[in-house]
RNA sequence: GGGCGAUUAGCUCAGUUGGUUCAGAGCACUUGGUUUACACCCAAGGGGUCACAGGUUCGACUCCUGUAUCGCCCA
């Protein structure tokens, strides 16, 4: 890009920095004697594609890694993806479909070529997006879950955790999800209140004419039923004890139950019990031992077991049901009702309550480090009130349904012998085969004898290892890659996945490696718009963030997510943001402008306004540097921003800039330049992490700089000591500098015509070291001290010291008066508060001796500023 | 139904252990400005009873109780 063009253009520096970036291995870490600095990513879906939460979520886990590597540390942020089963799945399925080839048709090893193939064509394309975002990450040790050494992890703690006996099979009650045809956890599972009917239906008693009413707002299960439920303090239902009721239209006897489970409140006060699809349902059932009826079949349509309705969907049948029970006889009424119904999160379909074999990992035991080094802060939580979500969820722990119904993961090792349905466990199909022999003490049994269960892990099964197997820690445990990296530094992930991820891998880290998987979580909220909707492709609310770089450029963007997103807080997303950004990258680019335009003369001495502002400027950085390692600290990285924003804006281009600025076609002393230089360098560094790109473009012409060099791995400045009595001088400096421009702006006088200022100390406490700054910011020929008046002046008060600048007959006397009174009148109202405060005996007593002196101070100010007003007021 | 959190300027949010830099920032807004780095800019300015009602205290945005509204999690 041209050095003259007015406006920083980021297409023409970012490809060609991050490929900079790449040739010269600047990602790259391997263990060495410095201390580490770990990051893991948490793994995108590997065939998805970037959305702004990503970009926010990444945007921070770059600008941590890249100001750790500054600091000197060794940097590692591994990049990776998961494989998503469902959801991946899902997309392949739907795909085949659309050549109407069901996955049953072709079989489990041909449908795992398509998705492979899938994962080939679509796979890693997130990874290629996320560089476009100056994300640093060491390419080089990308992961997949599905990697070789990724998958024998997790078959290896499978197989682990069963020898332990953590890890059984059994019959559940589980989330089923009748279109992905898998059960799904009770994270998976998102309650909406839906506007339904509750039904009341008939129950014939047995042998009577009696009749037995409940109500129901699923109909369509009362094929299913195999038993009613009443309280036994019930006086309706007494005399019901030990009959039996028709369930209609399958014409079913079932027995009356009595149980104080049972709400006499609700509906009529009589359930219907249906064991095999509602949970309270199956606790019944199994109290009572009822027999159960699975009347679904896996896509969520009437099974054969019923004996009616066969093949017919279940939504279908509530339709239809109630038609057939109102023939019957059995129907009494309808009335609205709202209640909750559960949807799976990933095909967003109706779960249904179905008994099925599954596999559960025992987490009563594994949780309780995870609880412990929560509490004593060993794993540190920002913001901190996570940690209230974490435990109630940790110490309410439920054994975790590890399997899934699907293909696409990792197969669940276990073995099936012959013709049964006992098993062996192994790591692989060898050890399988012997241990199978060993078991049924049948030494010729063959591989082909065996059969291996056909349902894969739950993703997160593989998530929960991610931390430790992307170092290669679950099958080398001592390897020296994992001894170094691991325990990482920080986890930056959503809040949504505190339970799915973030505490079970807390759980897997002390299991499997006796150690956190990282010291500090960071939690980031969710990114909405305006309306404060979630961003989500289906609502089509969300902008291309690829769109956004090639408009905003990637520093825009990360800037703009930075600027409004507090830890946990949700980021309300407009388009003003990476705007903001932009335009800060442009002044950031004008000022390099500024300074190149400068010829640097050797021979002409500094101006004393340059020295002093300079170092002025030295002090105010080393200042704002403290503030940004606090922020830092406590990961409030938008304040940090922020700070570096204003250091950057307000500091350094409008008031160092402006004052060291040689006049029009003058050159610039040698001194000043190097110094302004070496500033803008230091400036550029702490900027470098929010805002990778323009820093280095700029870093690398600014100086001569070597091949290689990089300021990506150059030195992080560190806060020193600053001289706050002289930070405080300047600041009065500003207020007197903005008196004067006011002056000029309210009597229209250009600042061609010089203006004197005279000022008047009455107490002694006027410090005149920014005297040349004054002149030159403000066009004056000089300052003098006064001991009287000044005639036909314009005049303000700061702090103690009265000021004056001569405008002959521009003065409006009245005006003047008018104005200096009104201060006048605010500063009394002051005195008398505080004098209010000092007054009060209880104050003086009961205050801490700070405190009241804080208020004596004000006191003597304010008195001093009324005098000097007076006098003022008196001059005219 | 249970739990957690929020309510501060038009918008998005800071406000660390109650007391001068505690009423703030950015954006938006108003006014003025082509003083040759930047109009993607500069300078100046307006704007809040800190949700409401009580209480504790010499003193409350800050602590306590209650109310209202909103959000999230869990059942």
């Amino acid at each position: 890009m041209s050095e003259t063009s007015t406006n920083y253009n980021p297409q023409n520096t970012e490809d060609k920095w991050y490929k900079y970036w790449l040739d010269n291995k600047l990602f790259k870490s391997t263990p060495d004697e410095r201390e580490p600095f770990t990051i893991v990513i948490p793994p995108p879906n590997v065939t998805g594609v970037l959305h702004m939460g990503h970009i926010m979520n990444n945007t921070i886990q770059d600008i941590l890694i890249r100001r750790a590597r500054m600091q000197g540390k060794n940097a590692c942020w591994i990049p990776g993806t998961d494989h998503a089963s469902i959801a991946t799945e899902a997309k392949v399925v739907n795909k085949l479909a659309e050549e109407g080839i069901s996955k049953e048709d072709i079989g489990r090893k041909d449908f795992m070529k398509h998705a492979w193939k899938w994962t080939d064509k679509h796979g890693g394309i997130i990874l290629e997006q996320l560089k476009k975002l100056g994300a640093s990450c060491d390419w080089d040790r990308t992961k997949f879950t599905l990697d070789n050494d990724l998958y024998q992890s997790v078959i290896k703690i499978f197989t682990d955790l069963y020898n332990e006996g953590l890890i059984y099979r059994g019959i559940r009650m589980v989330n089923w999800d009748p279109k992905a045809k898998t059960a799904v956890s009770d994270e998976e599972v998102e309650y909406k209140d839906e506007q339904s009917k509750l039904y009341y239906v008939k129950y014939k008693i047995a042998d009577t004419d009696d009749y037995i009413t409940i109500a129901t707002t699923r109909p369509e299960t009362i094929i299913g039923d195999t038993g009613v439920c009443v309280h036994p303090d019930d006086k309706r239902y007494k005399h019901f004890k030990g009959k039996k009721v028709i369930i209609p239209l399958v014409n079913r006897e079932v027995p009356i139950i009595f149980d104080d489970y049972i709400d006499i409140e609700f509906g009529t006060g009589a359930l219907k019990v249906t064991p095999a699809h509602d949970e309270n349902d199956y606790m019944l059932g199994q109290k009572y031992k009822l027999q159960i009826i699975d009347i679904f079949n896996e896509n969520g349509t009437i099974s054969n077991k019923a004996g009616i309705y066969e093949g017919i969907d279940r939504f279908e049948l509530r339709k239809s049901i109630i038609g057939d029970l109102e023939k019957a006889g059995n129907l009494v009424k309808i009335e609205d009702y709202v209640n909750r119904v559960g949807y799976s999160q990933r095909t967003n379909v109706p779960i249904e309550p179905k008994l099925s074999m599954q596999w559960f990992l025992k987490m009563e035991e594994l949780v309780k480090p995870a609880i412990e080094n929560v509490k004593n802060n060993n794993i540190h939580f920002s913001p901190e009130r996570f940690k209230n979500t974490y435990f109630h969820w940790t110490e309410n722990i439920r054994d975790w349904n590890i399997s899934r119904q699907l293909w696409w993961g990792h197969r669940i090792p276990a073995y099936y012998l012959p013709d049964s349905n006992d098993f062996v466990v192994a790591e692989n199909t060898e050890k399988a085969l012997e241990s199978a022999k060993e078991k049924t003490g049948n030494q010729n049994l063959k591989l082909e004898d065996l059969h291996q269960d056909e349902d894969v892990l739950d993703t997160w099964f593989s998530s929960w290892l991610w931390p430790i197997s992307v170092f290669n820690g679950i099958n080398e445990p001592n390897n020296p890659e994992i001894n170094y990296y691991y325990p990482t530094n920080v986890l930056a992930t959503g809040h949504d996945i505190i339970f799915f991820w973030v505490a079970r891998m807390i759980v897997a880290g002390y299991k499997f490696r006796n150690n956190l998987p990282f010291k500090n979580v960071y939690f980031t909220g969710m990114v909405r718009d305006d309306k404060r909707r979630k961003m989500s492709k289906s609502l089509g609310n969300s902008p291309d963030p690829l769109d956004l770089i090639k408009k905003f450029g990637a520093d825009g963007v990360r800037f703009g997510m930075m600027l409004c997103s507090p830890a946990g807080g949700d980021l309300l997303y407009v388009d003003n943001l990476p705007e903001q950004g932009r335009n800060f990258a442009n002044k950031i680019w004008n000022s390099y402008r500024l300074i190149k335009s400068w010829t640097v003369d050797k021979e002409i001495p500094q101006p004393k306004h340059s020295e002093l502002a300079i170092k002025w400027f030295k002090n105010k950085f080393n200042e704002q540097i403290q503030d940004i390692d606090k922020q830092y600290d406590t990961f409030k990285l938008s304040a940090a921003l922020m700070t570096v924003y204003r250091l950057f804006k307000d500091e350094f281009s409008s008031w160092l800039l402006e004052i060291i600025k040689p006049d029009y076609q003058k050159p610039v002393d040698k001194k000043t330049y190097n110094e302004v230089i070496e500033i803008f360098d230091k400036l550029l560094r702490v900027l470098h992490p929010f805002m990778p790109f323009i820093t280095e473009e700029i870093w690398q012409n600014i100086k001569e700089r070597k091949n290689g060099e990089s300021i990506m791995i150059s030195e992080m400045p560190e806060p020193k000591i600053f001289d706050a009595e002289l930070l405080n001088n300047f600041d009065i400096t500003k207020d007197i500098i903005t008196q004067i421009r006011n002056i000029r702006k309210e009597k229209n006088i250009s600042y061609k015509n010089k203006l004197l200022l005279f000022y008047k100390d009455n107490n002694n406490s006027y410090n005149k070291i920014f005297d040349s700054v004054i002149i030159k910011l403000s066009g004056l020929d000089k300052i003098s001290e006064t001991a009287d008046k000044v005639e036909g002046a314009m005049q303000f008060v700061i702090k103690k010291t009265e000021f004056f600048v001569p405008l002959g007959n521009l003065i409006d006397t009245d005006e003047e008066i008018k104005k200096l009174s009104e201060e006048l009148k605010y500063t009394k109202g002051f005195l008398n508060a505080v004098m209010k405060k000092l007054g009060n005996e209880r104050f003086v007593n009961n205050a801490p001796p700070q405190v009241v002196e804080k208020e004596k101070a004000k006191q003597a100010d304010a008195e001093a500023k009324i005098k000097a007003l007076e006098e003022q007021i008196k001059n005219l």
